[in-house]
DNA sequence: CTGAAAGCGCTAACAA
DNA sequence: TTGTTAGCGCTTTCAG
């Protein structure tokens, strides 16, 4: 547990000396520099974070805010981030809401208190006064949900656009009946993604049937389940069903199973997500893909843009429709 | 932005005092207690962890070490330790190795570097001779997955004891012919599972076929697929498999129906962990319940003591078969 | 009950 | 090229 004045002690220079060439700039002559790498060697030293963070005013931690880390479409996402944030010597906080405010204002309270330089938020029921009132003296991108008035800047994909192709595709395999199982309309993604599956249905001249369309609370695979239970009982069935995450897909998925139909044949699913288990189902999911990978990776180095001073501009990413068994009958 | 000093001139009194209710300890009189919270509401104080890490040695953050992130099976042992850090004023910082050793590495120095606390690893690939000499300076747990040699306290199950249930479950319902599907054998949990596959079957008077036991790479869903492939080919095929994790018993499954055979009836899974999506597939996954919230929970508890300088013991938790679909036809 | 002052480990401005 | 020194924001010992 060496400090930097041992260090420098052992190898009979100065501290400066030894922070120069631990941070390899300044000018240090050759001979210098080998006689501060021995002593840190035999010393087995390690420079604290601890003094260095104090001194340069940073924690060089960031902090990603997540509704549900059980929720896998987040999983990939906050790969992304931890590969961008590992480049440039950041890591990552990672910090579970529950949806839950206490929890949120906990963990705002920790870049307050420096714990943290900046907030990527990917919380859809995060609390957008305080998010605001934050961005004003701290680092913040909001990542794939988002709202624009805040004026924080985010990285997202074109949810109406990504509806309505999914949607399209259904028609075009000849499905005139789709319902939608969407999630509340509180969240902005809902409200695009139901835009999107009305713009389909109008441009093809279909009628849109409020009982066709069904809310859930959470996006949860009970929630999908319940909806699906409702839509198969009514009167017309429909021969197909968008729900606007994979989660609700699976859901839906096993409750027509469990009344004994057949996806494909008799209802075809369209999802949205491409988590991992959309490709472990049987049939396997028809859904959207986010670059969640890249959307990480891009809000990190956004983030990182931010923190260094910089002003960064929003972004919004390609999506892509991935057609497989729950749409090919 | 204002720091302690600010506050102290402000409330007229010293920085001792302003860090004293701070952190409500030593005697202040009402009278001036409600002076300098009265100055650290008018100037929006928050104390900055910078300073009080550095100056208590410790940063308040924990370590957790996992293989992959997209893994469900850690997602619920995450919660169950941001919970119990969250009551010790602990935060935690998400490390993906990717079992890589060089991402290992950065992660250890970070401990090194006083940027983390404790280490709750729960990588399976994990070095352990990096573990144990890190051991000897810093605090960790070893969780879910362990070595017994390294000295190091661990939280876990009885693997032998829960794989000998699940295969006593099969051969009780009937089933003489059960593959096994086992990861690789470099691995602890994969070696004790494979010791209770055995003795469930020797104790029912059953021969151990070699050709039904398999060993997968990873443990991922196409590794189970893989398996399940090379098993159905089996000339004396199988009538029950039991998979050492749900990724792979859902691999297993969906290659049971790709080849147009039935679960339970043409041959029976069990899974093992629980995670969330063994209640998504259908059937429903049989499997083993491992408590993975308290092992969270504990694994955390047992990590902030060490950190506070306390001896820990290792814990055994239980374990539980959870019957389902896929076994009862 | 309160204040002065040292010091945690580091970086960087300034001087030599 | 190298050293001296101030100071980041906090806690805590020791005096008073």
């Amino acid at each position: 547990m060496a400090n930097i004045q041992q260090v420098a002690k052992q190898a009979g220079v100065s501290v400066a000396t030894v922070s120069r060439v631990l941070n390899g700039q300044g000018t240090v002559t050759a001979k210098t520099r080998i006689k501060v790498e021995d002593a840190i060697k035999r010393l087995n030293y390690e420079p604290s974070m601890l003094g260095r963070n104090l001194r340069n005013s940073e924690s060089r931690i960031l902090l990603i805010l997540i509704p549900k880390i059980s929720n896998p479409f987040y999983s990939e996402i906050i790969n992304g981030i931890e590969t961008a944030a590992l480049t440039h010597h950041y890591n990552i906080l990672l910090c579970e809401t529950d949806s839950n405010p206490d929890r949120e204002n906990i963990y705002f309270d920790l870049v307050r208190k420096k714990m943290a330089d900046g907030i990527i938020s990917m919380d859809p029921a995060v609390n957008v006064e305080s998010l605001i009132e934050l961005a004003e003296s701290y680092a913040i991108i909001q990542c794939s949900e988002y709202t624009v008035e805040s004026g924080i800047p985010y990285v997202t994909i074109d949810n109406e656009e990504a509806a309505y192709r999914a949607v399209k595709h259904l028609i075009k395999i000849g499905h005139e009946k789709i319902a939608l199982i969407n999630s509340d309309e509180k969240f902005l993604y809902a409200r695009q993604r139901q835009l999107g599956y009305r713009r389909a249905l109008e441009e093809n001249g279909i009628p849109i049937s409020d009982h066709y369309i069904h809310h859930t609370q959470q996006i949860g695979f009970e929630y999908g389940q319940q909806a699906m239970r409702k839509i198969i009982n009514l009167k017309d069935r429909p021969t197909a069903v968008f729900a606007v995450s994979d989660m609700l897909a699976i859901g839906a998925l096993k409750e027509i199973n469990n009344n004994g139909l057949n996806v494909p044949d008799d209802i075809a699913i369209v999802g949205f997500d491409k988590i991992d288990f959309s490709n472990m189902t049987h049939p396997t999911l028809t859904t959207v893909a986010q670059p969640m990978h890249k959307m990480g990776t891009i809000a990190a180095e956004m983030l990182i843009s931010e923190i260094q001073g910089d002003q960064v501009e929003s972004i919004i990413l390609d999506h892509e429709l991935v057609i497989r068994e729950s749409t090919s009958g």
